[in-house]
DNA sequence: CTCACTTGTGCAACTAGTTGCACAAGGCGT
DNA sequence: ACGCCTTGTGCAACTAGTTGCACAAGTGAG
């Protein structure tokens, strides 16, 4: 009758997932989960809160979730993972992840400056390895304050703490091959 | 009476860009066009044919392109950069781009995996090492073959190689961030 | 010749995510 | 007690991208 999904090869559909995390860290409303994805788990994802209450209400209806009446007299609806919702979430992570590609606007300008105004792009681009610059220095604070020493660590600590190392990566990544363009360009055309 | 699209703020939307980009260096079909998408511009930006062709004809209806019949007595449709179609890109390389945001599903598995089973995902992990290995040899071979001097490069040329220099670079981060993931839980956990 | 195969184009139906707005409930200042 | 602000929830309308399929025209094998 309707299109099922229920397709054994269905990779993608990762926000479900990520809310199944956060709620199997602690149990939250809508909005809490949209400040912790605006803060530590939002380096590598990002929700607006309607996306996010519209997936917890899609979850509650498939059983995934419950929702039960926080505070008392108020609209508020605090999640919590079913056992339903525990073994989908170990399902998927068990499952097999395609190699990610980039899919970034910022290469497709690179690739095309020559199209476009190049001395404009590097202003921009100056401005974007400072953003980045200040985002690592929040990272590596966050590593310093949360994790002081990390051999011991193991278990979902020593996950967190990897995947903040992820996001610094990251930014160092960018640091350094936009700097590497913007270089090589004003090399090339001093 | 309909929403117009010509909000000078929308910063998204690069596909569009993309294309334009490519039928710039040089006129494509459709087809064409997906191909150059799965090789040297693919790592950076996917897109299936059906998208593809989907946003040609919006790109025509909106004169940002020309479609002429190629081959003659064929549906082959050949397209091309109209003067707007130019104007429209080299507007959008100028404007700002805001830093861009992880969004990857590996992350959220990373940071759920005790709450699955994580020596299969340390399996799967060693296959994406791997592939990501793989792909790092690939470009650098692309590198070392139509780039062997670089010192002399300049303009788009010089664009092209630090393009491909930031796809290389993305596959180190890969390959550097999972080897330290698993490394890490290996040791923890041997 | 005809049948299977490939190439190029495209529609339809769907999922995912964004943007703009609405509205109820409680807190607070004056 | 009144207006105003914040918090939490949510709908509506939209854009972007995916998946599955269709179909026409040329290509090559038996």
């Amino acid at each position: 009758m309707h299109k099922a999904y229920d397709d054994p090869q269905t990779a993608g559909v990762a926000l479900e997932h990520a809310l199944l995390v956060s709620l199997r860290e602690r149990p939250a409303t809508g909005i809490e989960l949209t400040r912790r994805f605006d803060r530590s788990i939002g380096f590598f994802w990002r929700a607006t809160h309607q996306q996010i209450y519209k997936v917890l209400r899609r979850m509650e209806s498939e059983g995934w979730v419950t929702a039960s009446a926080g505070d008392a007299r108020s609209t508020e609806r605090r999640y919590a993972a079913t056992k339903a919702g525990e073994r989908v979430l170990a399902d998927w992570i068990g499952s097999p992840t395609p190699a990610a590609t980039m899919r970034s606007d910022l290469a497709v300008k690179l690739r095309g400056a020559s199209y476009g105004d190049r001395s404009k792009l590097l202003g921009h681009l100056d401005d974007l390895v400072a953003e980045h610059r200040t985002r690592l220095a929040h990272f590596e604070q966050l590593e310093h304050e949360q994790f002081p020493h990390t051999d011991g660590l193991s278990g979902h600590d020593l996950d967190t703490w990897l995947v903040l190392r992820g996001g610094i990566k990251q930014e160092q990544f960018w640091i350094e091959w936009l700097t590497e363009y913007t270089a090589a360009h004003r090399k090339a055309t001093p």
